[in-house]
DNA sequence: CGTTGAACCTGTTTGC
DNA sequence: TGCAAACAGGTTCAAC
């Protein structure tokens, strides 16, 4: 479920929750979700967590011990959460990794994940880079139009899998590449070397656009999303387009939201969003 | 290199 | 009502 505006909004609460705490307990009730490093897991008992940030959709943890640096990155996968002490009532069962915190406002963090795709990386700092390299592209917020630009315009393939791609650009999945293109007005299915230079920019625009306002409204909780305090995002009431199938297009063309079902669930407007060719 | 489909899991919703 | 199928925010891998 955490695309990039969710994982953003639970940095934002994990950060002065966990600010300047020292993790005292370290309890993994399933091994298995720690994919590197799960023999170094004592290493962190003791350590300060230092830093808490994100690239694409993961999240890290920075934690000190002495002179040593290492790092906690977390998967979230479709399902994954932090969830505080107090938010934690009735997510026992899925509980699969628990910190017990030191000097911190909250005494306890949950890693909660029903469905467990996503998972945890204990590393160290040649680890982290080597893995982060590999695996994640720019950050759609910070690159700049002309990064972008050179990005979509080296693209032979559509721009929904392109804007899907992580390695491209890194946190934007399924419910925001639908609500991005809908509101740049271009067709999912459209080659990205095919994009004329107004289409571009608007798809810039659409895409900062819509992930800044999505983390304003505290991200979108269609079914499971929870910050870290138990909270729901609100960002769903705003979906334009995904999941609207059947429903007419709201900019009045009087056209019915249809779905593709090559790929993951594509939902766009057939009037509105055109194939956008710059010939 | 790009596309497609399946696989990994559990839970909820939909349809007959 | 009951049960099976479809579907869900992600990522990776094999096959073509």
């Amino acid at each position: 479920m955490p695309e990039l505006p969710e994982v953003e909004v639970i940095l934002r609460q994990l950060r002065p929750g966990l600010q300047g705490s020292t993790i005292s307990h370290f309890h993994v009730k399933r091994s298995d979700i720690i994919q590197i490093g799960l023999s170094s897991h004592q290493w962190y008992i003791g350590s300060r967590i230092s830093g808490l940030d994100r690239q694409g959709k993961s999240i890290i943890f920075t934690c000190q011990k002495g002179k040593d640096t290492r790092y906690i990155l977390a998967e979230l996968g479709m399902t994954g959460l932090f969830l505080f002490r107090s938010a934690s009532t009735g997510y026992e069962k899925h509980i699969h990794i628990t910190f017990m915190l030191e000097n911190a406002k909250e005494p306890m963090l949950h890693y909660w994940n029903p469905r467990r795709f996503g998972r945890v990386y204990l590393l160290e700092e040649k680890e982290l880079q080597q893995f982060t390299q590999r695996r994640f592209g720019v950050d759609p917020l910070s690159m700049t139009h002309q990064d972008f630009h050179a990005l979509v315009h080296n693209t032979r393939g559509r721009l929904k899998a392109f804007l899907l791609n992580q390695h491209k650009i890194a946190g934007i999945g399924n419910i925001y590449a639908n609500e991005i293109l809908y509101d740049a007005r271009i067709h999912p299915n459209t080659q990205g070397n095919q994009l004329s230079k107004a289409a571009m920019a608007r798809l810039y625009t659409s895409m900062q656009a819509i992930l800044q306002k999505a983390i304003q409204f505290g991200g979108s909780s269609i079914r499971d999303f929870r910050a870290p305090d138990g909270s729901r995002g609100q960002f769903q009431e705003h979906h334009i387009i995904y999941q609207k199938t059947g429903t007419p297009c709201p900019s009045g063309c009087s056209t019915t939201i249809q779905r593709l079902i090559t790929e993951r669930s594509s939902f766009y407007c057939p009037t509105c969003q055109k194939h956008v060719s710059s010939h």
